[in-house]
DNA sequence: AGCTATTCATAATG
DNA sequence: TCATTATGAATAGCT
């Protein structure tokens, strides 16, 4: 993507290389970013220039990255091996048992922590709580656009329901006028049973409108063209 | 860089997230390489998805990469820091610097209070947030139960109209049977117009079945009698 | 999983 | 280093 098509090898130039780098490092910083906002991700980037410059890119801390990294490392371990258990090691933490643990700590064992080690405390829970804060309302979101999806189809269904049901009705009224022509006006509604509904009004035409606004995220422009079952998530 | 272009936001649709991950994770890995390729970097990436798995990519080996990282950041604080080991104070100026600063005893922007004043603050913060965090949860929860509810509804409209049109048809077809007897076998489907839909067998002949479960609040005693909307907050 | 229409990143250049 | 632009790459939306 330039001027011209490169091959990947090492820039031999170096002034072209430190450009190259600058740029591409850019480039690189920003996907990582969209990545771990578009989906959701947890990110951990480190680059080191030729140089030896360290640049840095995570979406929480790379702290976090990199412990959550070695965790995730030995239960792979852990899962290739699963005979380490006998030594007794560690066996699989979830993250909440882990949360646990850590909160396990501010039962009474606080006496022997200082000030210093209180607030890195704190900070750990506080990043923990975000995290479970976050995931709980993304479940949360996730299953009202769940709901509106399946809503959506349900009530797509109801208005085709009701617009067959008006051409049966139209058909119906064709048949009785074809039976009126056939045997005379005065013998239609004497010896036929009379239509289950036939002729009643229905309680309503519209199908029934579900009362929601539309998500915030969503233009209103095609409010007209369709009911929408969308929900306002934050009225 | 797509059929059209995107904000960078969360993506709602977990499917939808998932493939951009896939195509996304495969393209910054690629970036990744190139860069290290190209400008003789050294490159550690580590992601985690929305689902907890690990997938890392590093030009040399990832244990070699974090182990440069600590060095590195132990030096860039000892230049940025050169004399806070004097002092023994340490501050992590992170996202949680806010908070953290808030119960540090060296506070500057609030030097007009004392500790007491402060730890009131501190507790009616605390207070408020979580009156705010439980006024969103209510929020969202009842926006759910609301959803069902009306979702109910449309479903119960929607058999209702499903055992409606089986009355109709059942009528249209004494209908055509009556015309039947009066006209005779051999002119009933001349002349008059083929039904809309008459005789065509319907898609299904079961309701949308919402496939969501009950909420955990709900006992599921009546399930056998409708169809249920309920959501499952808690998987 | 593929396939394009698009947008985006960036190589070359000033 | 910064800006511009022609061009190749990445990818969003669909199937």
């Amino acid at each position: 993507m330039g001027r011209g098509k490169i091959v990947i090898r090492r820039i031999d130039n170096s002034t072209s290389r430190q450009v190259t780098f600058s740029k591409r490092r850019n480039g690189i910083f920003k996907k990582a970013k969209e990545l771990a906002i578009l989906c959701d991700a947890e990110v951990g980037l480190m680059i080191f220039s030729s140089t030896g410059r360290l640049y840095e890119y995570s979406s929480t801390s790379m702290k976090s990255v990199i412990d959550r990294y070695g965790k995730s490392k030995d239960e792979q371990q852990a899962v290739a091996n699963p005979n380490s258990e006998l030594k007794g090691g560690s066996k699989l933490e979830t993250t909440t048992a882990q949360l646990a643990r850590k909160s396990s700590l501010t039962g009474e064992d606080l006496s022997g922590l200082n000030v210093k080690e209180l607030q890195s405390l704190e900070n750990q829970l506080e990043i923990s709580l975000r995290s479970v804060r976050t995931k709980k309302d993304h479940v949360l979101i996730d299953e009202i656009h769940e709901l509106n999806r399946k809503g959506s189809l349900v009530h797509q269904e109801n208005m085709e329901l009701y617009k067959k049901i008006s051409l049966i009705h139209q058909e119906n009224a064709e048949l009785y006028k074809k039976i009126y022509e056939t045997e005379g006006p005065s013998e239609v509604n004497r010896d036929s049973p009379t239509p289950y509904n036939f002729a009643v009004i229905e309680k309503t035409n519209v199908p029934v409108q579900l009362g929601l606004s539309t998500l915030p995220q969503h233009s209103d422009a095609e409010q007209s063209t369709a009911p929408k079952l969308g929900l306002q998530l934050n009225p």
